[in-house]
DNA sequence: GCTCCACCGGAATAAAAGGGAA
DNA sequence: TTCCCTTTTATTCCGGTGGAGC
């Protein structure tokens, strides 16, 4: 027998588990009217022919920023065809587009403009991107809406030079999204006043919310009642510790549906939740590592030597622990430092800048925000 | 040969709070 | 007790280098 066959053939408590994605926008997205609504108003005036004002969005991760943006964004392109208004919204995740270079090269591409990644200077990409505007490449009055999510991790890397650029480009309107409140530290004076700007602010999701974002996820993704009575306000509750997170939410869910069909049950059971948080953590932490650089996963693994001896990490004795580990191919610590905010960034550490007083100076005291032993695997599978 | 950009490190500057003088 | 000083390191600023696409 063909092994897919075979493997395709079991029973499964799924119908479809592609509903469970995070990445898959519903039709419906429950408790985010407000958000939408607030979205929209701004927006709509892009139907009158006008540049809407340029938004941004804040709020913690899984709280359904990027689905209301797309959201917005279907329901605007639909509109607008059939008003006959010349709309475009496009969509750049600047975790993958880190520099202005590559969003405005990207810009180009995805609007037909053919560019190269390299050997093109910034202000080449750029004129090409105004051309597109300047020879009507897409008929007259053409207002372009660039959703720019994640945007924070493009502000620390390259600055705001694309906010620059953008904002001083007629007929374009920014949608900014970003994890931190405070992102717009990294926006210079000159930028912020041509930033016409509006914000809108997605608080978490309370477990009740996501009880019922889930339901209606379950009905789409699970078969008829496979689920245990508490499975799903279970994975509610955990999430909402979580921070609101919904898509933890649904990472819980599925990786439980998961486990029951690993174990060939027909039914979801509360304890198969709880084992899918073990194992989703034990993934997360793993993954992170995996995609680490080699110096910083030895800071990282400094820092874990440095935690089950049970001292206290400070910056200092970390820098010498690490030179110790990494005999003689060291960085200086200028890099260190870099690498410390990073692995901070990624929520594997905390930090915390305390004076000593005279004579004793500054430091950063550091620690570790996961489990040892959690760590302490993922950093043996990884060799 | 040109450009972008990731990676790197030196140097300048900022910061916190106990010590000590008044 | 108040207030400035001192110390040490955190943090920022900025420029250099080399690989890679064109």
């Amino acid at each position: 027998m063909n092994i897919f066959e075979e493997l395709g053939g079991k029973n499964s408590v799924f119908k479809c588990k592609k509903y469970l994605d995070h990445r898959f926008l519903p039709d419906n997205l429950p408790h985010r009217d407000d958000q939408i609504k607030s979205v929209a108003k701004y927006w709509i005036e892009a139907l009158k022919g006008v540049t809407p004002p340029d938004v941004t969005i804040y709020g913690k991760t899984g709280t359904g920023k990027t689905a209301v943006a797309k959201f917005a964004r279907k329901q605007l392109e639909s509109i607008s065809k059939e008003k006959d208004v010349n709309v475009r919204v496009e969509y750049i995740r600047c975790t993958d587009y880190t520099t202005e270079y590559q969003v405005i090269a990207r810009l180009c591409q995805q609007m037909g403009q053919d560019v190269p990644y390299r050997g093109w200077t910034k202000a080449e990409v750029v004129h090409a991107f105004r051309d597109l505007f300047k020879k009507n490449v897409f008929g007259k009055n053409l207002i372009l809406m660039i959703i720019l999510d994640e945007i924070d991790i493009l502000l620390k890397n390259d600055g705001d030079g694309l906010l620059y650029t953008l904002t001083r480009t007629e007929n374009v309107s920014i949608a900014s999204i970003s994890n931190y409140v405070d992102f717009k530290q990294f926006i210079k004076p000159r930028v912020k006043s041509s930033l016409r700007d509006r914000e809108i602010v997605f608080p978490p999701y309370n477990a009740q919310q996501l009880v019922d974002i889930l339901k209606e996820r379950s009905k789409l993704s699970f078969e008829d009642g496979v689920l245990n009575g508490d499975v799903i306000p279970l994975c509610a509750a955990m999430a909402a510790k979580e921070e609101g997170d919904a898509r933890y939410a649904l990472d819980l869910l599925r990786t439980s549906g998961e486990l029951a069909d690993e174990k060939g049950s027909e039914t979801v059971y509360e304890d198969y939740v709880r084992e899918a948080k073990e194992y989703i953590e034990h993934n997360k932490v793993t993954d992170i590592i995996m995609t680490l650089p080699s110096q910083q996963q030895k800071v990282l693994e400094s820092i874990l030597y440095l935690t089950k001896r049970k001292e206290e990490i400070t910056s200092g004795r970390l820098y010498d622990v690490y030179k110790e580990f990494s005999k003689g191919d060291s960085v200086s610590y200028r890099r260190i430092f870099d690498f410390i905010n990073e692995l901070e960034m990624l929520g594997l550490i905390s930090t915390k800048t305390i004076s000593r007083g005279r004579g004793k100076g500054r430091t950063n005291i550091i620690d570790l925000q996961c489990d040892t032993e959690l760590l302490e695997d993922a950093m043996w599978e990884n060799n």
